[in-house]
DNA sequence: ATTCTAACA
DNA sequence: TGTTAGAA
Protein backbone atom coordinates (compact mmCIF):
# COMPACT_ATOMS: atom_id res chain seq x y z
CA UNK A 1 0.00 0.00 0.00
CA UNK A 2 2.88 2.00 0.24
CA UNK A 3 4.48 1.47 -2.85
CA UNK A 4 1.70 2.31 -4.93
CA UNK A 5 2.93 4.83 -7.62
CA UNK A 6 4.53 5.69 -11.07
CA UNK A 7 7.60 4.12 -10.13
CA UNK A 8 6.20 0.39 -8.41
CA UNK A 9 4.63 -1.58 -10.61
CA UNK A 10 5.98 -2.72 -13.28
CA UNK A 11 5.27 -4.88 -16.91
CA UNK A 12 6.93 -7.26 -18.77
CA UNK A 13 8.34 -6.18 -22.12
CA UNK A 14 5.19 -7.52 -23.62
CA UNK A 15 2.57 -5.54 -22.45
CA UNK A 16 4.83 -2.13 -22.76
CA UNK A 17 5.26 -3.07 -26.21
CA UNK A 18 1.52 -3.02 -26.69
CA UNK A 19 1.33 -0.20 -24.27
CA UNK A 20 3.34 1.73 -26.43
CA UNK A 21 3.00 0.40 -29.50
CA UNK A 22 6.72 -0.28 -30.01
CA UNK A 23 7.62 -3.66 -30.68
CA UNK A 24 10.02 -5.95 -27.89
CA UNK A 25 13.10 -5.42 -30.01
CA UNK A 26 13.17 -1.90 -30.34
CA UNK A 27 12.31 -1.29 -26.24
CA UNK A 28 15.28 -3.99 -25.64
CA UNK A 29 17.26 -1.59 -28.37
CA UNK A 30 16.50 1.48 -26.77
CA UNK A 31 17.40 0.21 -23.51
CA UNK A 32 20.63 -1.06 -24.78
CA UNK A 33 21.00 2.49 -26.26
CA UNK A 34 20.73 3.89 -22.59
CA UNK A 35 17.42 5.57 -23.00
CA UNK A 36 15.84 3.83 -19.87
CA UNK A 37 16.64 1.66 -17.51
CA UNK A 38 14.20 -0.93 -16.68
CA UNK A 39 14.57 -3.32 -13.24
CA UNK A 40 15.40 -6.68 -13.76
CA UNK A 41 13.77 -9.54 -11.56
CA UNK A 42 14.37 -12.91 -10.86
CA UNK A 43 14.89 -14.23 -13.80
CA UNK A 44 16.82 -11.37 -15.74
CA UNK A 45 13.37 -10.27 -16.77
CA UNK A 46 13.13 -6.15 -17.95
CA UNK A 47 10.19 -4.96 -15.50
CA UNK A 48 8.84 -1.50 -16.50
CA UNK A 49 6.66 0.49 -14.37
CA UNK A 50 4.22 3.52 -15.74
CA UNK A 51 7.05 5.92 -15.45
CA UNK A 52 8.97 3.90 -18.07
CA UNK A 53 5.91 3.63 -20.17
CA UNK A 54 5.80 6.87 -20.23
CA UNK A 55 9.22 7.14 -21.36
CA UNK A 56 9.09 4.84 -24.26
CA UNK A 57 5.80 6.73 -25.52
CA UNK A 58 7.96 10.03 -25.55
CA UNK A 59 10.46 7.71 -27.17
CA UNK A 60 8.22 6.99 -29.88
CA UNK A 61 7.24 10.53 -30.59
CA UNK A 62 11.11 11.71 -30.77
CA UNK A 63 11.37 9.01 -33.17
CA UNK A 64 8.71 10.22 -35.30
CA UNK A 65 10.21 13.32 -35.11
CA UNK A 66 12.85 12.43 -37.14
CA UNK A 67 15.18 11.54 -33.98
CA UNK A 68 17.11 8.52 -33.65
CA UNK A 69 18.47 6.43 -30.44
CA UNK A 70 21.53 9.19 -29.81
CA UNK A 71 19.16 12.31 -30.22
CA UNK A 72 16.70 10.90 -27.90
CA UNK A 73 19.31 10.04 -25.38
CA UNK A 74 20.34 13.67 -25.69
CA UNK A 75 17.03 15.13 -24.83
CA UNK A 76 16.39 12.62 -21.89
CA UNK A 77 19.90 13.63 -20.60
CA UNK A 78 18.81 17.01 -20.21
CA UNK A 79 15.65 16.36 -18.74
CA UNK A 80 17.08 13.82 -16.31
C1' DA B 1 3.26 -19.38 -23.46
C1' DT B 2 6.70 -15.52 -22.56
C1' DT B 3 11.10 -13.48 -22.07
C1' DC B 4 16.46 -13.31 -22.27
C1' DT B 5 20.96 -12.95 -24.63
C1' DA B 6 23.78 -12.96 -28.67
C1' DA B 7 24.61 -12.84 -33.30
C1' DC B 8 23.63 -12.22 -38.40
C1' DA B 9 21.58 -10.12 -42.45
C1' DT C 1 14.69 -3.72 -37.62
C1' DG C 2 13.63 -8.59 -38.13
C1' DT C 3 14.68 -12.90 -36.89
C1' DT C 4 16.75 -17.13 -35.31
C1' DA C 5 19.08 -20.42 -31.74
C1' DG C 6 19.20 -22.10 -27.34
C1' DA C 7 18.12 -21.24 -22.51
C1' DA C 8 15.37 -20.02 -18.26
Amino acid sequence: MLDVGADTPAYTIGVVADMTGLTARQIRYYEKAELLKPVRTKGNQRLYCQKDIERLVQIKKLLNKGLNAIGIKKILDEQG
